[in-house]
DNA sequence: ATGAAAGCGCTAACAA
DNA sequence: TTGTTAGCGCTTTCAT
């Protein structure tokens, strides 16, 4: 090996050269169906090992007009859920020939700026599990013909190919959950910021208390997370200890806002879950099933909603004039400790 | 727009066109530091805009022969550390303007599967925090010049740079955490596989517990989670149950190991933590501090470990011919409820 | 400060 | 089946 520093890097040529060859025979022993005898491929790939070359891939997506690159933007990845989620959408991803560039965005001006950066490297898609992007971003794919998929983010642009879980069925799920074991003061708790699932499972549980004359509170806090669960759980307790009329069943819009309030709930103030207050959850990660939470809760699967997502994509890679489509998937109640009934559905 | 599918992509040579200048003057429009006049490069971006022109990145990194691409390859990426570890390491890259092609694997197979397709698109280096990539890679990297730092993997090797904790200091402060609130008998509970730093921890736990005459088990189970933590839980129950002899100290390689284990001996055993058996885990996850576990542990820091991988990474694209550096971070102990003593060091 | 021309490493017509 | 040739879209000397 030299030591030059200067060392360029091995090209078709050089493998060509010694190999005896054109440098069309060595595309061609390098792509998976290409007229290609076995024996010149031999020599090529052989030829190639010796020299260590590889091909470069800046160079064929320049040619082909289409790189394998595809992007995931996803906000909040150290969160239980969105981390499975991206998990399972990159080994997807990776196992179909496809390199994802991960995109972490917090907020909707990231989303536009990062998306805007995908465009750069002819991505082949664009998977999104932050906020909603733009619908700037939405008619710049269209119009360069980038897939682009949506999950769990705005049903309101049928343009645009989503991936969803049936939002009313979750709020409708959640009132029978809590309801069927006798609660009937209700409370729903969700983030301030609006999010289409996260609001939407929100919305439709009020809407069902409302419709069944049962009366229903509504908490708000700053985030999804643990600690947003326990900023919000001191309002809530007071609601719990206002005597004959207290709070008795409260629905979390997602799993780790429903630990924050669980844990202040039991450990400041004594309070008995599901004695005095059932909670239910959403999301089922996994800690919903630890032993010290229990978290009767509503699963959504991150595992199928993943593999859907990107099964949408390559599929409109593969069809670029199919029409957008909105996938629904359903939801399954989990019970376990934090409600009173432990027989389903 | 028009509704032609066949639509090329608009080039420079485009946008040069309605600006009236070079295809010369559009590359230096876009190029930071190019010598261009202040008018032109108006004329060149109101054009660009208004056809909707980008760079192409592929082109871009062809003619360059650096792509700003980074690899990160990880495992696990579900777990709270992992994925709190990848989201800083990705937010950190995109500040600086590299774009992170994320690679989950699992196995030494699949890194170095992985980590070869990541030679393809010419990345600017691979950030490892996975099982350690087999030395062949690691030498192509040196010889393509493609810097390469491993988190938390493998010591042994002392030509990659690498970020580790103090795995000497952490053995011995779990020790020491156990044994200055009166735990006589310890084991320490770790995965079967081996990984430099999982497996270092313990190995140091174990040698102190020697030196200083205190007997020491060891369980092993298969895997660093939850699950593997409740199977390993039941051997562990029987020895802290066997009469005077019985176990009263237990040393967790990981947080999520430790949270399977006492929810286990708590739950399953009725074994009261940290009345019968006190327990410290490692990490510090953001679950370790949830009220129902307030888990004595040992932190690492997430946040300052990726920040240094990606500099010293960044460092060495700067400047390639520096000599491999070991960074050794050390941890602190974080006093909580599941060890008898809650003041510190 | 600007433009002309060459070439990064590859693939894809087309010919042979 | 194979080689020749012409670009893919960009940056970068080198003149001007």
């Amino acid at each position: 090996m030299t030591d030059d520093p200067l060392k360029r890097r091995v090209t078709s040529f050089d493998v060509a050269r010694l190999a005896g060859v054109s440098r069309s025979a060595v595309s061609r022993a390098f792509s998976k169906d290409a007229v290609i005898s076995d024996a010149t491929r031999q020599k090529v790939l052989e030829a190639a090992s010796s020299l260590g070359y590889r091909v470069n891939f800046m160079a064929r997506s320049l040619q082909t007009r289409h790189s394998n690159l595809v992007g995931i933007v996803a906000s909040a990845l150290d969160s239980p859920f969105r981390s499975r989620q991206v998990k399972i959408a990159a080994r997807e991803f990776l196992q179909r020939g496809f390199r994802p560039i991960l995109m972490t965005a917090e907020t909707e001006d990231e989303v536009e700026k990062l998306s805007e950066i995908l465009f750069n490297y002819n991505v082949a898609g664009i998977l999104i599990t932050s906020a909603t992007p733009p619908s700037t971003i939405i008619a710049e794919c269209s119009r360069l013909s980038i897939p682009i998929v949506l999950v769990n983010r705005g049903l309101e642009m049928d343009d645009v190919d989503t991936i969803q879980i049936d939002i009313e069925q979750s709020g409708r799920l959640a009132f029978e959950m809590l309801t069927s074991s006798g609660a009937r003061r209700l409370a729903a708790l969700q983030p301030i910021a609006p999010s289409y699932s996260v609001t939407g499972r929100a919305k439709y549980f009020i809407q069902t208390c409302e419709q069944e004359n049962i009366p229903v509170q509504q908490f708000f806090t700053d985030g999804q997370d643990f600690a947003a669960g326990r900023r919000a759980a001191h309002t809530i307790a007071e609601s719990v200890l206002a005597g004959d009329a207290g709070l008795d069943g409260l629905f979390c819009a997602t799993d780790t806002l429903a630990f924050g309030v669980l844990d202040t709930l039991r450990h400041d103030y004594g309070i008995a879950v599901p004695g005095q207050l059932q909670i239910v959850g959403f999301d089922d990660v996994e800690q919903a099933s630890w032993g010290s939470y229990q978290l009767s809760t509503i699963r959504q699967d991150a595992e199928k909603q993943s593999v859907a997502a990107v099964e949408m994509m390559l599929n409109r890679i593969k069809n670029p004039n199919l029409k957008a489509r909105n996938i629904i998937h359903s939801v399954t109640p989990v019970y376990r400790k934090t409600t009173r009934t432990s027989h389903g559905v």
